[in-house]
DNA sequence: TAGAAACTCTGTAGTAGCTTCAAGGTCAAT
DNA sequence: ATTGACCTTGAAGCTACTACAGAGTTTCTA
């Protein structure tokens, strides 16, 4: 399999396949004899694995380990939930953050209504003014 | 006052003030005999607005923006309207995508108990099934 | 069979928003 | 005199790609 059809097939572009490649998540495939690169079946299962993962946000650090726990000699794998757990409290973290995002942006937009010129605007007074307040 | 000073004063770190320099956000201070940089509170004021926009994590782009509609000429003041609105919606839409996220990752984290070995890890089970699904 | 289109290769640079480093100059206190 | 804290610049590193340049290969079409 060619890399165009690798990605096609994982929904993978294919300078990211490359890209993966040079990272050491994706073992690097044998070559035809005009040097493209020639994929297996097990390349497909690491890459969608390895999308998997990336859908959920993982940094590709945390995909490399968990691609070591899958291809490595087998350990406990309290590693393994850590890591989903950690990475389970940054994105709830990020989500404090968003919805804190959001009700200030909330706030700031009530400031201004339609028709009014710079000057007045509520937005641009309300920042000024809590710039002010922070030092 | 010195880099340094504007930094504590701000809570902004200094690399990233001259970065702000460099970036055109922040305004070129008189230099003092020595060649460092010499603030006054207009850069304060200035730093501080940065802060606050980018604590409501708005890219450096809007807030240039606003800085110019701040300092600029008046107008009428709807593309600031726009602006937040359009940066509520981005937010909006990453938290949604979060909560999905959260789910995902509370099902995966729910497939594996402690004390397990890795080849028995019902994440890694998991991750592998719904990749070889994705294709 | 010629030529165009689609594919592949490598290496490099660009993106955002910083952070860190190297190598040096300045200044106050000991 | 020297230590330590501060300042200077320019360049590189970070994440995870994406885009481009310039070249070679394969495949389709006229």
């Amino acid at each position: 399999m060619r890399i165009g059809e690798l990605s096609r097939a994982s929904g993978v572009e294919v300078a990211t396949i490359r890209y993966y490649e040079k990272a050491g998540l994706l073992l690097c495939p044998r070559r035809q004899l005009n040097g493209y690169r020639d994929y297996g079946t097990e390349h497909l299962e690491r890459l969608a694995f390895i999308r998997q993962c990336r859908a959920m946000d993982m940094p590709l650090a945390s995909v490399a380990r968990l691609l070591g726990f899958q291809h490595g000699a087998p350990t406990d794998c309290n590693d393994i939930n850590k890591l989903v757990d950690e990475h389970l409290s940054l994105i709830r973290g990020r989500i404090e953050n968003m919805h804190a995002l959001e009700e200030r942006l909330m706030t700031l937009r009530a400031r201004c209504s339609e028709g009014k010129q710079t000057p007045d605007c509520g937005i641009l007074h309300e920042l000024a003014a809590s710039a002010r307040e922070s030092y």
